[in-house]
DNA sequence: ACCCAGGATGTAA
DNA sequence: TTACATCATGGG
């Protein structure tokens, strides 16, 4: 495998990887919410990346280019004009000067999207759980650098999965999205990459015609792994957010609240509310 | 026992 | 269109 090492400034690479966004990632040695290992892995397209921070250098190995491994742990992107926004229009100084080292994933869709359909009702490590637990019963796992690394199944391979599978897992009632969902991706060959070269309402539409995907967890699909920074997932920590900070931008409905943030709260409206969800989780925004 | 969690769906008004 | 009950499960 690759070795790259990155300079970066503002970048918590654990931060990002642990703070909910994304559950693909993993720690190489045991539970990605528990103290332990400070190196990291998921698969992208079929092959490990395995990432490490050590101050302001980034160390990466893979097989994959280096565009892709830069897209996959948000260090493309412009995070600072998004800050700035914040600061100038909003005065969110507090919010914007302690987690400024929070990146933006990109993470592959599949897993990411049967991760947040799983996700309704849920605490993020139980979800964390949920996926774990689903990788590691019907996906394929993979020795890498003596480690055992556990990989997410593909939608072939968790067809395998029938809803009591699922449900043994402690999916509960999401067990039935999850199968619904995975036939319809296998029936009608569907890549969920497609989407990406789609309009946002467009892909939208197309991602919500899966069962258990609704406005929310299509946004954090369209946000976390197909590159549309404009999608604004508006779950409970987010409306508490708007309704205190944001009385103007609050509409009465999911649509119209989610559309008068992309157009006034910051450039890249997935970037900010990323800010704004961890501000208000950590305590750091009043809610 | 009671409440809630990165919500979505079906049904009734 | 909007309002509301229902859906599992575990942790506080």
């Amino acid at each position: 495998m690759q070795e790259r090492v990155f300079e970066v400034q503002n970048t918590n690479i654990e931060k990002t990887l642990t703070c909910g966004q994304t559950f693909s990632w993993h720690r190489m040695d045991g539970k990605l919410f528990e103290e332990g290992d400070s190196k990291f892995y998921t698969f992208k397209r079929g092959k490990p990346l395995i990432v490490e921070q050590s101050g302001d250098e980034i160390i990466t190995k893979s097989e994959l280019s280096e565009k892709v491994v830069k897209k996959t742990i948000g260090l493309h992107r412009d995070y600072e004009q998004n800050i700035k926004y914040l600061r100038d229009n909003h005065e969110k100084d507090l919010v914007t000067e302690k987690h400024q080292d929070l990146n933006l994933v990109k993470d592959e869709p599949f897993p990411c999207l049967i991760s947040y359909i799983c996700s309704s009702q849920m605490r993020i490590p139980r979800i964390k759980r949920m996926f774990d637990d689903i990788a590691t019963t019907f996906g394929e796992s993979q020795v890498v650098e003596g480690n055992r690394l556990i990989r997410f199944p593909t939608p072939e391979q968790l067809a395998e999965a029938s809803e009591q599978d699922l449900r043994d897992l402690g999916l509960g009632y999401r067990a039935e999205y999850v199968v619904q969902t995975v036939q319809k991706i296998n029936e009608e060959g569907i890549s969920l990459r497609d989407l990406e070269s789609l309009e946002y309402e467009e892909a939208k539409r197309e991602l919500k015609e899966f069962h258990g995907v609704g406005d929310k967890v299509a946004d954090c699909v369209l946000l976390f792994s197909l590159d549309f920074t404009e999608a604004v997932p508006l779950d409970t920590w987010a409306k508490k957010v708007v309704a205190k900070h944001f009385p103007e931008l609050e509409a009465g409905t999911y649509q119209k609240t989610a559309q008068n943030l992309r157009e006034n709260l910051a450039p890249d409206p997935g970037i900010a509310q990323e800010y704004l969800f961890h501000a208000a989780r950590n305590g750091d925004l009043e809610t």
